[in-house]
DNA sequence: GAGCCTGTCAACCAGAAGGTTGAAAGACTC
DNA sequence: GAGTCTTTCAACCTTCTGGTTGACAGGCTC
């Protein structure tokens, strides 16, 4: 089940078509009609996709006169950018750490190699 | 089809389990084994799993001695990051300009709105 | 109110995804 | 080289997904 917010934006977003739609509504609000024109398929197919995008929290649909418009949501974008850093962060930290024991390895005699006890798990 | 890369990043990270696997990967690398162990699945699906990061650019298996550790790769981070800022980017800057819009429009409220934009976070 | 466009819902279908079991190939240890 | 651990492949099942068609409700305009 993708119940958690994050599956369900990662999800939303690997669907091409999907993608696409938020890349043009980056640019401006857009009807659904205006959303589906460029797409080789049904109206209802773009709706199930806009449930989608809906769903994820990447778009909102502001209540108003009859044709509807879509609106991109960014609140998101802020999600998945922290969940992004934390990792890369955390990664590039241990990185650096590598590279130094890596120099120090190289610096000093090969038998060292007890130190490597805090970089690998 | 999930051909292009994007779509394989981030329907890679729908999965919660595979995220897992890159949030512990992130901390250091490790084998199969100690991958699959906190999962209540067969070894098998682990390994379906890290095809599926492997596929999508996230993790590497650097060749060595039989069990082969599994490495997280950062260069995909850097794929979505510019893509979420992309758009994220133009979406502000879209709403800045109607915010500018909008004040001007009541032009009896002094250009304090401009102020906001200090206060998005 | 009739008609038309917009927006939804439900049923259905084909294919992909996540999981299982079972078998088998590789690689390491003794 | 026998045995064990690691890795992978194939078949199968079930659920989810992306798409279709068809029907239908909500508003707007005449």
């Amino acid at each position: 089940m993708t119940t958690d917010g994050l599956s369900r934006i990662f999800a939303a977003l690997a669907d091409p078509t999907r993608r696409d739609m938020v890349a043009r509504l980056s640019a401006g609000d857009a009807t659904v009609n205006q959303l589906a024109e460029p797409y080789q398929m049904t109206l209802q197919a773009v709706y199930k996709h806009l449930k989608v995008l809906e769903d994820a929290g990447l778009v909102s649909r502001p209540p108003g006169p009859q044709p509807r418009s879509v609106r991109l949501e960014m609140e998101v974008f802020d999600l998945m950018d922290k969940w992004i850093e934390r990792y890369r962060r955390q990664a590039e930290k241990r990185y650096r750490r590598l590279d130094a024991v890596l120099a120090r390895m190289n610096d000093e005699t090969p038998n060292d190699i007890e130190e490597q006890k805090g970089t690998t798990a």
